[in-house]
DNA sequence: TATTGTTATACTCTATAACTATA
DNA sequence: TATAGTTATAGAGTATAACAATA
C-alpha cells in the first residue's frame, strides 16, 4: 500500500473535518437504504408500533411508563400503542411482581420473531451489497467494524 | 436469541456473516446518535417541515409534486408542510418559467443557513467522536470512508 | 403526597375526493 | 384528455387534563 492515497476512491478523505462529513453522510445515507429494506409484515405495522415492539424484544419487559420514554412519546399513546400490538398478539401484557400500580409489558414469541425476521432481512441485503465489493474493499470494512462499534459507545 | 452478544470486547469479525451484522448494527446506532444531535432552531421545527427544506436545500428548486414524491407524501399534504415554511421565511415560491400550473420552491437564505447550522452541529459531535479515538483507528475509518460512501450508491 | 396507568377530549397531520387552471 | 395545484372533509395519531388505584 503505497503512501500516494487512493487511486479509484471517489472522494479522497484528507482532513479531520472531511473525515467527519464524509462519514456522516455516508452512515446517515446508507442507515435510511437500511431502514427502507423492511420485511412485508413488518410493512404492514405502522412505525410506531414495530418502534415500540422491537424495544421491547431489545430490552426484554418494561412497564408502560419506561416504554414510552424509550419511544419519545407520553404514556397514553403508549397505551394506544401496546394495545394494538396486544390485538395482534404481539405482545402480552404481566403484572409487576412487587408494584401493583405497574404493568409490564412483554414481546410474545411470534412479536420476536417478527422482529428477528426484520433484521435478517437488512442483513441479507447487506451482505449482497458487501458480495458486491472488491475483497480489498471488504477487508477495509472488516477492520473498520470494530471502530465504528466503538464510536457508538463514546 | 434476542441476544445482542458481547459488547465490552469487540468482535472478531470473521465470517461474512458476522461482517454484514455488526456493520449494520453500528451504522443504525451511528446514525440514531447523528440524528439526535439536531441544532436548537431545527428542535423546534417539526419533522416534515425540516425534511422537505433538507430536501429542497439539496435540491435547489423543485415543484410541489417532486418535493412531495421525495418526501413520500401527497401533494395536499406537501401543500401544507411548504405553507408553514413560507410563513417561517425559510422557503419562497416562485412561477415556473414556461409551464403555469406548476409552483417552485426555494429554499431561502435563512433556510439554508438553518440546514447547514444543523449540518455543522452534527459535524461537530461526530469530529470530537473522531478525536477520542487512537490515530491508528481514525486511519481505519479515512481509509473505510470511501468504501462506506460506494456502498450507499450499490 | 407522589407515581402509574387509564379515560375523555382537543389538536395536528395526512390522505382521498372534488374542483380549477393549464398543457 | 392529462397534469399541477388547491380546497374540503374524514380518519389516524398524539398530547393535555382529569381520574382511579397503589406506593
Amino acid at each position: 500500500m503505497g503512501v500516494d492515497g487512493p487511486v479509484e476512491a471517489p472522494i479522497a478523505v484528507r482532513t479531520a473535518a472531511e473525515l467527519s462529513s464524509t462519514l456522516r453522510l455516508a452512515v446517515m445515507r446508507l442507515s435510511r437504504r437500511l431502514r427502507s429494506q423492511r420485511s412485508e409484515e413488518l410493512e404492514s405495522l405502522p412505525a410506531p408500533q414495530v418502534g415500540a415492539l422491537a424495544t421491547l424484544v431489545r430490552h426484554g419487559t418494561l412497564a408502560l411508563h419506561e416504554l414510552a420514554q424509550y419511544e419519545g412519546v407520553r404514556p397514553p399513546s403508549m397505551n394506544r400503542i401496546v394495545g394494538q400490538l396486544e390485538e395482534r398478539g404481539l405482545v402480552e401484557r404481566m403484572a409487576h411482581p412487587t408494584d401493583r400500580r405497574q404493568v409490564l409489558f412483554a414481546p410474545t414469541r411470534e412479536g420476536r420473531a417478527l422482529i428477528k425476521e426484520d433484521r435478517r432481512r437488512r442483513d441479507a441485503w447487506l451482505a449482497q451489497r458487501l458480495r458486491e465489493l472488491t475483497p480489498r474493499e471488504r477487508e477495509t470494512l472488516r477492520a473498520a467494524a470494530p471502530v465504528l462499534e466503538k464510536l457508538t459507545n463514546l
